[in-house]
DNA sequence: TTGTCTCCCATTGGGAGACAA
DNA sequence: TTGTCTCCCAATGGGAGACAA
């Protein structure tokens, strides 16, 4: 059973008491070590409250669609968020790599056991025509900036948020109130008096009262939580690094939260246990859900941050515009070691999908993956691809793969400036394969960065073998049953990979109409959400034929100035090795389109 | 982690550490809370002992298939013992109620967050030839009796199993050893001094070692257990009426297990959580894993008696032979309070799903529904149907659901009998509809008898709406769609539903080469295995036509002594509802054969 | 202002025999 | 023979100010 607020109705009871089975993960688990709790509501407001909490509880970062709001949801990013697992199938291989949909649904929900508070989004896969609609016209559809971020911060409460120091959480004593939180949400004392006391009620999540003497002693004077405290830490099984909450809501009552310490691996947050089972039980729903056009759900950590598989439209899409490179700045939100937001910048150091980044607070064990749609680059340094190619600037257009032995007649590929040969000087002691397209060229820099001065910073985080997560996996650079039918020295498809993505995945400079799809990779090798998958809008059309069937075709339309044509690639889904940086792979099947620059 | 026994290698570390995210449910689920052991086991013998250790945890009823034995794989049955859920797709609904497997591998494993004992087996789909080689032929397979039962029970060592007591488990005070079992498991104590003690250690399943003070004191004097027994159950959250084995190996090594008290639901043991969840995650790679003709896993709980879903070959097509009828006698092994293997006996009251047996000894809260292959008829009753039809004794023939208007030449539909006279008796206030035939009669007392003489028996025990578990279901009557394209009144196909089975199913009398088929009940409420599917050998021809494609064929042969001719009945599957009684139903499919009798 | 320490003392609970079912 | 009780006393841990970072 789990604590549950519904944003979409004011119902007084909680309106959906899961079945005990249904929450295996959260209490079906534990149901016999732990107190049963009604989760009835206070009708009269509190659930308001409830609601601030949740929010509360779920850090500033959380950013939640708002029912009705247009979303792209990342299949990968998905089953990556669960946890990759030889056991566990893998359902989503044959889906699409996005998935435009529709948020019909968003319940707040609080695990009984844990106290983890998660999201349950429920998503209706979108249908051809709106789904062009927003990804085309960004225009037509202007969609406001609270189609995220539901909860309004401004109106946060009464509120304190305290890491427990280790005596805090030890047996002897209560916890120690900050003293400004304890006169911002307490109720006054009777200073006059000798000891002031009172007990102080705080409901928790699930609507559980907990009792605590409040007293002001000491000599200096201080405020104690006394009685009841260690009670609170012992069932909510608390230790020292982790966080509770107090807010007063305006009708006085006061609400308990807790944020536990985030569960490292390798740098990077995982989502609770609980939630990750909610979503490995709600992920092999997906499949049938989409190819039937149902609605399916899914489940938001909001504490494992490092994972968005739900991205609002409008983000995702305004993500393509940028373009990503080395040596380029960037800000983004992060919580800070008191639960509040901050902005850090950074600097993008390696294309790889290991390290990317560099944080200005070096000693900062910061995820060190980030997703296009997370930052804002700051604009300091200028985009290498727009002084690279000055006629093509930021929007989806950037650097082209050009092959060197077909030089588009715009002269791109001998283009040569400031940024391209300082980065070139790394590039001593590589071998010259003689490409010299400014794509290749980034490439080349990405290995040469890791190996000139990236001894600090390639130890492959995500590689935790202990984890089974992110493991890093080489890609078989075979490209099997190449198909010839594209001729591949004008395909203008390729693979984007992770590193594509990171470092700014370009297109071929096309006028309009061109497309890029990612690639899968291997299918035991679950791919990062923020790296796996980007589709610009004419790609749609592609995985929509593929949808529902494992024979899939792809259009590829490059009107260029010089060419209109429109090469159309098939090939039947049969199981093969993917391929690596250049050529078409989807999913488990079988390369179609040849590498480039070869 | 979890701990594990492979039967199959003597290898002396446990090769196989499953990856921590696949065993979800016992050790990720609470890895923050429990500590982590290394389960390496004891090269010296001490490897055997845990297999002993694990038999004696699993309770003696247990029967495992032995590595490279045929047996029946039973979906739905899998799916019950799962658990049905609202969230939880149905993967099973496509599959034919049972499978015919080969064991390839029998894994035993604890659970170490609860210690839950638990075997993982795996099993291959066999192909057609064999599977119709088994089924047919059973005296060119002569399957050994020890295919099942791999422990030999008499080796038995030196063991012994206590519930406990509220002054076990109470914090004041030890453990109180069994004055035999201390003498016969314990290292005898040195009697001569004042209170003669020693340390015991002994290790648990993952080869955890508990240390416990034995003493022998007080007045009268007596076995006790004191420093570390407190541990012990605070570890293992023992409560009052769960068990402890203690159990001295050959070497004398001591081991230490645990039997939780069963956790009971409407009268029916339900599997572990843990285990439920294993299942969960594991039927989910079956329909795949089927189709691919690739081995896949289940797990078994040997605690949660009530669901056998691996069933061997021979017992299950041996169970066929048996007609079951109302007042038929039968004996069972159960498991009594101490842990002891019984025999019980009890009488087939009703045909119907819920509660069709009473016990002899009244008071027990047995389980009241059983399988067929579970029990032996105890003879002292004659079988209805061989008292109603002379003609067709055991073996797979019975009572024949013959059509009124349809009589067979051999008059079977007007026998009459002291047995039928008898139980006709309770059909009275009901109204006569004119059907004669024996089946029919059965039909009608059951009834009857729930109607007559089953108030204290009839309360619906499965149907725990809290549990999800065994709803009782009105399976709708309608029959949609029928395919006129079978001659109704010749065909031989018709619903074999739980009361068929549990009443005793009697295909119609021809020489050879009938078919029956079960059908799946309606999609939401799952069937309980015993009660499921039972398929006789041509029907695999069936069923695998109609396997990987939604639509199906089935090819009904009767060569009865008067018609040699094949009716094939085809259509497509499409969502409608079930029927009951008599027709054909396929999973989710149309209603493809008629109504007999009407 | 607040984290840690130590002291005080009430409560808890292991370990023993008494006693009875 | 063994389950429960009560007594004894050591261990645990809440609650206070001291003290220092």
């Amino acid at each position: 059973m789990v604590g549950l607020i519904d944003l979409n109705t004011v119902e007084e009871d909680c309106p959906l008491p899961l079945s005990p089975d249904s929450s295996t993960a959260s209490s079906t688990f534990s149901s016999a070590l732990s107190p049963r709790t009604n989760n009835h509501m206070d009708p009269s407001g509190s659930s308001s409250l409830c609601l601030e909490l949740w929010h509360a509880c779920a850090g500033p970062l959380i950013s939640l669609p708002k029912k009705g709001s247009p979303v792209v949801y990342l299949p990968r990013g998905h089953l990556e968020h669960v946890g990759s697992d030889s056991n566990f199938p893998n359902p989503v291989l044959d889906l699409p790599p996005h998935i435009s949909s529709l948020v019909v649904d968003v319940k707040l929900h609080a695990d009984v056991v844990t106290d983890d508070v998660y999201a349950q989004v429920s998503l209706l896969p979108v249908i051809e025509q709106s789904e062009q609609k927003w990804s085309e016209g960004e225009a037509e559809v202007d969609l406001e900036d609270d189609d995220f971020n539901l909860y309004p911060k401004s109106s946060t409460p009464h509120m304190f948020c305290k890491t427990l120091t280790a005596s805090d959480t030890s047996t002897h004593g209560g916890f120690s109130v900050p003293r400004r939180a304890a006169e911002d949400c307490f109720p006054p004392l009777d200073y006059t008096q000798q000891r002031p006391s009172q007990e102080l009620i705080a409901k928790d999540l699930h609507g559980l009262e907990w009792r605590f003497r409040h007293i002001y002693r000491g000599q200096p004077r201080r405020h104690l939580l006394t009685t009841g405290w260690s009670a609170f830490v012992n069932k909510k099984k608390l230790v020292s690094g982790d966080a509770v909450l107090f807010l007063r809501a305006s009708n006085g009552e006061l609400r308990l939260g807790i944020r536990r310490a985030a569960q490292v691996k390798g740098f990077s947050a995982i989502p609770s246990a609980c939630i990750r089972h909610l979503n490995q039980r709600a992920l092999l729903d997906v499949p049938k859900a989409i190819s039937e056009g149902r609605v399916f759900n899914v489940y938001y950590d909001p504490r494992g941050t490092s994972s968005e598989f739900v991205v609002p439209c409008r983000k995702f899409f305004k993500s393509l515009d940028c373009t990503l490179a080395p040596a380029m700045r960037f800000k983004m939100r992060v919580e800070a070691d008191d639960g509040a937001e901050r902005r850090c910048s950074g600097l993008i150091t390696h294309l790889t999908d290991l390290d990317p980044v560099r944080w200005d607070d070096k000693e900062s064990d910061r995820c060190s993956r980030i997703s296009p749609w997370e930052i804002e680059p700051s604009g300091l340094v200028p985009s290498l691809s727009s002084t690279i190619m000055p006629g093509f600037k930021r929007s989806r257009l950037g650097i082209p793969p050009l092959q060197p032995d077909h030089p588009t007649s715009n002269g791109i590929g001998s283009s040569d400036s400031k940024e391209s040969t300082r980065f070139q000087k790394v590039l001593q002691g590589q071998e010259n394969t003689g490409f010299t397209s400014p794509y290749n060229r980034i490439r080349k820099l990405e290995h040469s960065c890791d190996i000139g001065n990236g001894s600090s910073y390639t130890v492959p985080i995500n590689a935790e073998k202990s984890m089974g997560y992110f493991e890093s996996f080489r890609v078989h650079e075979v490209l099997q049953d190449q198909e010839t039918s594209a001729n591949p020295s004008h395909s203008r498809a390729w693979v984007v990979n992770e590193n594509d993505v990171n470092g700014g995945f370009n297109p071929p400079p096309t006028n309009q109409g061109f497309m890029f799809h990612a690639s899968p990779p291997m299918s035991n090798a679950p791919l990062h959400s923020p790296f796996s998958v980007l589709t610009s809008p004419p790609a749609g059309k592609a995985f929509r034929s593929w949808k529902g069937s494992k024979h899939f075709r792809l259009e590829f339309r490059h009107s260029s100035s010089k060419e209109q044509s429109a090469n159309k690639v098939s090939g039947s889904d049969s199981r093969s090795s993917s391929c690596r940086l250049f050529g078409i792979s989807l999913g488990e099947g079988r390369t179609v389109a040849s590498k480039l620059g070869s």
